[in-house]
DNA sequence: GACCGGGTTGACCGCGCGGTCAAGAACCTG
DNA sequence: CAGGTTCTTGACCGCGCGGTCAACCCGGTC
């Protein structure tokens, strides 16, 4: 369940990593860092920036967590494994197509609302060219989509969906959901200053799940 | 139609300018900028490298544009003017739905295959805060979209299409269509190499279309 | 050819940032 | 309290990068 997702170690294996004590600091750490690599992406981020914001010398940091680069790679090894699971709790065979479908966007959708910063540090890291998860993507994702495919295409196949292919599905469903956390100063800027994000998010889900469950032809 | 769209100055008026020649050379520098700023994103380029990449000594890049700053708002001036046009081609009110939708979608899959940079460049834009085009995003975008919406809400009251929210629309077919630009290496390694560039492009046409028509419930 | 102005360029500069270090503080363990 | 180990931290360093500059090239004009 939340085994942490590591990362395959880049050039030198991780350090020593003894059964240090590594208390409580990392985790505030951690927070300030996906709190700065959310705005801007690894190089905009600042080392001082990341400190001063865990209220702490930049010299513990690298105490820590030695580079920049562990330091990122911890972050997105926080963030990929919270995300793991989402799917594999929803799209399960026995759940009826259009449980399973708007309960997923709508878990999506609202892990946006509450950790957009997550969402964006993965967006800029694939958009950067995805040098530290590219293993990720193409291990375990890859089998994770391969397995989720599968039950759409048992749904289809038992008449409770259309035809449709299932890898794209979940690009279209994670683009819609995530577009929400990942480009919310455009969705904001368009709906403008009276539309609340109560509203916004309702909106969002409405018509998501209108579009994939109409979109699949999910039998009521 | 092709008229530039200009990005408010943001501290001097964008320098003399004078009736000078300004020839050939920026356009390669264009060129360049655009292919480097779009792995990365501003942060990660370097004025060397898209030196390099044009042919030129920086100094040159500099002679013509001033800043990097300056640089990236001239890019970023570009995409957002070849990208204006594309929804007000299809979205017309004349236009059947099921046209005006499926011929929209096509157009942007289209441009995300023939130039992923331009999206690329514009969503690092958005994730880092939009800084630069907050005010086209405020302020054209935002008119753009109130215009398409009354387009489709024009639909909906005539029978054609059901109810959805007009805007929410417009945010899901870009997220879907250009994640297939500003996400591919994520595709490519979901998909796996033995899958073409070409049949991914006809999946993702194939589902994102169906997932609009059929969610919009378009009349044949 | 003399002059001029826009264009071109290698060499240079300053600073901001990631990373280091060495001198302690704090905390265990006997 | 002595000795060792884990943390903490201000001060420091080197380099990479955006930006500058002064010398130079070159086509046009009289």
């Amino acid at each position: 369940m939340d085994t942490p997702f590591r990362l395959p170690p880049l050039d030198p294996p991780d350090a020593a990593e003894p059964g240090a004590p590594r208390r409580g600091h990392t985790a505030a750490i951690l927070a300030a860092a996906e709190r700065v690599f959310a705005r801007g992406g690894f190089d905009a981020a600042r080392m001082a920036e990341i400190a001063a914001e865990a209220g702490l010398p930049k010299a513990n940091l690298h105490y820590y967590f030695g580079t920049k680069e562990r330091l990122y790679r911890a972050v997105l090894e926080d963030i990929i494994t919270q995300w793991l699971d989402a799917a594999a709790a929803w799209i399960v065979p026995g759940r009826p197509p259009a449980e399973a479908l708007s309960g997923y966007i709508g878990a999506k959708l609202a892990d946006a609302r509450a950790r957009p910063g997550a969402s964006r540090i993965f967006a800029a890291e694939l958009l950067g060219g995805a040098r530290l998860v590219m293993p990720f993507l193409a291990g375990e994702l890859r089998r994770r989509v391969s397995e989720m495919s599968a039950v759409i295409d048992e749904w289809a196949a038992r008449g409770l969906i259309d035809r449709i292919a299932p890898a794209h599905l979940f690009f279209c469903i994670w683009a819609m959901t995530q577009t929400y956390a990942d480009f919310d100063v455009q969705i904001r800027a368009v709906l403008g200053p009276e539309t609340t994000e109560d509203e916004t998010f309702a909106a969002a889900a409405a018509t998501v799940t209108q579009l994939v469950l109409r979109g699949c032809g999910v039998r009521a």
